[in-house]
DNA sequence: TTGAAAGCGCTAACAC
DNA sequence: GTGTTAGCGCTTTCAA
């Protein structure tokens, strides 16, 4: 069924049918709704592709998930991916997934299949962010880039870091150090930095992961007397905890003291529990859809920090309001 | 950028642009290599859209993601999902995000957004692949229903269950009990008739879904005598594992084995080593794609039932053929 | 082998 | 308020 033959089955023409669909132009109000009860009548849905191709909307966003075995078993993009898609409904929009690499996303943005580009991870020294700009169409980024023209939505790493650092240092006394993952990753770098704030010269050992360079990390801190240990990301501190608590390590539980710049369902089950940063990646990811649509609305957008938790007992959550929502500069404060 | 400007600018016609692009009908190679130069010398790629309108193929498939808070921590999802994309995009399709329900996957359907679905899991008694059928459209179950006309690809996770289970009962001697999740999916109820072929009448505990209901299974397994605990799913088996290497449940580690019918990154980490039943996520999608795709290329398909692979330690992995890995029927045997 | 023209299903500007 | 018509960018007959 097409938009033709609804408009012969009710003596009408085809232009009107369209505007009842659309809701533009001039209709009566009688004949509008004649058309919508025989369409909700008939299930009929106007053909989206015809749509697209005449009002040159594709009504597509392109959401990038990098391919690699690892990152994907982290529930990161996947709950990115459907915050995102969850707010894209309501507005028409549907989510297309592609690989995290330029030549992906060129691919969908050339052939205009989608109208705009959520990337959600960015590496460093990656062109793929320099390369979007050339095309000019809206994007935006979950994460943080030092591009100040960049749009990008993302919580304050350095500043949950910081804080979670300096609440436990004053809490636990000790010395403290970080096993950190790859360098390469502007996140990991952020936490590192709100570390470092907290703790000053702290020791912090690069490269952590996978279960062997964790537990070598481990070793190398502890061996300059490290008795606080903070995990940059959960599959660090799930490794580190899984030693620890079978006492494969030649600690005493008591003797050490963990925490974790990254929330996992498997860090919240643990006992005693883990003082964890705590984001919500669906939100992230509908905010960003959100700011994608806006930048196609040709509404202009600011750079927006998230709200994270500081988790220190399960009964005793302290959110840390970092000043609403929305500021200026993915660095600001309010 | 369209193909009006190519053709003006090399002096030929729209059409002969369009078949150098497609390849269809008489063209001299010499015209085919000069346009197929230009466009790349370029960059100019045919606008998609306008391609579907006329082929009347979106070049679009939809893969169903349930929005579930809890679901979505699972790597599975993800991981089929990328399998699917991987697949997808080298024959020029792309995967639309869709959430598991009948209204949203009808909406991408209805309005002719999509050339198949993928549906990623199914819930026993929902109505999702009744209305799928009544569609028409091609579309691949990731999973098993025992609708035999529906179009299906998985693991033998019956046949996997049984297989581990028996081992272990011959390996370790002593009381089997299942721990198991939810019965609402298929899956839960494969895997623990699985248990149920290898290990006859001992005792199963359905509802474990967290923390909490976990160990009271364990506690009601373990006053029924049970010392040898398969775990249903990999959270079941974290929870439990955690509680046990903590020293929490009241017993040695020694007094009780746990096994786990799906396996985690997580699982993987733990000393002494759970024994598991691990499947590859990641081919199960590319597979459900390839199977929708041959179908709406007009192929006919046979269910797939992949191959499984049964872990007991890291250097010991005993890799379970199920006979090469087509069969007719879901639970066809070769 | 190539050009011209109709058509895919819809929207929107223009008449009436 | 409604009908008519010219596109949107491409593919594909049908002639030449």
């Amino acid at each position: 069924m097409n938009i033709n033959e609804v408009a012969l089955a009710l003596g009408i023409s085809k232009g009107t049918v369209s505007r009842a669909i659309t809701g533009n132009g001039r209709i009566a109000p009688a004949t509008r709704q004649m058309v919508l009860d025989y369409m909700a009548a008939h299930n009929f849905h106007p053909n989206t592709i015809a749509q697209s191709l005449s009002h040159r909307k594709t009504m597509n966003l392109a959401f990038t998930v990098p391919d690699d075995r690892d990152l994907i078993q982290l529930p990161f993009f996947l709950q990115c991916l459907v915050g995102a898609r969850t707010a894209a409904h309501p507005n028409g929009y549907d989510i297309l997934v592609v690989n995290n690499t330029v030549s992906d996303v060129d691919r969908v943005v050339a052939s205009q299949k989608v109208d705009g580009v959520i990337v959600s991870r960015n590496l460093v020294g990656s062109p793929m962010l320099d390369h979007l700009e050339k095309t000019g169409l809206p994007f935006v980024l979950i994460g943080t880039t030092p591009q100040r023209s960049v749009l990008q939505v993302d919580h304050d790493h350095r500043a949950a870091c910081r804080e979670l650092t300096g609440m436990l240092l004053e809490l636990w006394q000790g010395k403290p150090g970080l096993i950190a993952g790859a360098r390469s990753h502007m996140v990991s770098r952020a936490r590192a930095r709100g570390f470092q704030d907290a703790a000053g010269d702290a020791p912090i050992v690069w490269g952590a992961v996978d279960e062997k360079s964790v537990l070598a990390a481990f070793t190398q801190l502890r061996e300059r007397g490290v008795d606080l240990f903070f995990c940059e990301d959960d599959m660090i501190c799930g490794h580190l905890e899984n030693n620890l608590q079978a006492g494969r390590l030649g600690v005493d539980g008591h003797d050490v003291r963990v925490a974790s710049f990254y929330d996992s369902p498997m860090l919240e089950a643990l006992t005693p529990e883990v003082p964890v940063v705590h984001i919500d990646a669906l939100e992230l990811g509908a905010r960003a859809c959100e700011m994608v649509l806006a930048r196609i609305a040709g509404h202009e957008q600011n750079n927006v920090l998230l709200q994270y938790e500081i988790k220190t007992r399960r009964t005793d959550r302290r959110v840390i309001a970092d000043g609403g929502d929305r500021h200026r500069g993915s660095k600001g404060k309010k």
